[in-house]
DNA sequence: GAACGTAGTTACCTTAAGGAGACCACCATG
DNA sequence: CATGGTGGTCTCCTTAAGGTAACTACGTTC
């Protein structure tokens, strides 16, 4: 291996864009397992606890100009959209589901890892964490 | 697969911790690829175009508490730092380099991805791009 | 004694990611 | 007419990630 295969836009360094974004992976996952590759944006949105109504929409937006999603809008009397996976989305969901099935096989690693130090402060603990030296 | 698979602390969402921060998996991958398991700070840094000094550093303090790496000091005249993959780094490695191959391998994908619409400047943007035309 | 290399630390700053919550337009139902 | 469901948009805000650059401290070499 040469340093050129790490020079600052190398395929490995660029694949690591697809998990930058939070919930990316999350749609490519759950619009493929849960829902065959195709699914209307609030049956998507209710399979994915946690995100915010915001980030979903933000999400899907740049996953529609990544390619990697299509939206189709029924414009008919309330108007249906179908959010579905494009070939390139399947591809990429191949590797999605490459990390998360590690993720599944491998959980006591995951046990293993302690937080980092920066990582715990879930903003109920940063309250209370504040009388570090004077 | 069920709504409680995806509630906020299952396995394949805490994967994505490792590649939240941008230099855990590429010092991974690195240590291992071109180090066998161990390096020298100032060598390993090296090795790694892009990563800013105070990153590389606290980079390998949150991995050294994660229990990802060792921290050797050879406690000599010019203190020399060894740090080494402990061996759930290894098992990480794994991980990492799952998704290295995939991305060598699909890099085709990564290009047809296109990029986000807020992603239009980031740092290997402006690299690629830093001598354009002018 | 100035410069260099090792291995950091610290302060300061910028940006982007993400979340909260209000609002819009449409239509149906009770 | 108020409520609820669809599928959004908008503005405001906080936080964390990451970067720059200066500084430490030690020892060697020119």
């Amino acid at each position: 291996m040469q340093d050129d295969d790490w020079r600052e836009d190398c395929a490995p360094r660029r694949v690591l864009e697809i998990f930058a974004t939070k919930w990316t992976s999350m749609i490519l996952h759950t619009l493929n397992a849960r829902h065959k590759g195709a699914a209307r944006s609030g049956a998507l949105h209710r399979s994915l606890p946690g995100v915010s109504k915001k980030m979903f929409v933000q999400t899907l937006r740049d996953m529609e100009t990544g390619g990697l999603l299509d939206r189709h809008i029924d414009s008919t009397v309330p108007p249906a959209v179908t959010y579905r996976l494009t070939p390139l989305g399947h591809r990429f969901v191949g590797l999605v589901d490459l990390v998360y099935d590690w993720g599944r096989d491998n959980a006591d690693a995951l046990d293993a890892l302690q937080p980092r130090e920066g990582a715990r402060r879930t903003r109920s603990t940063v309250l209370s964490q504040s009388e570090h030296d004077a």
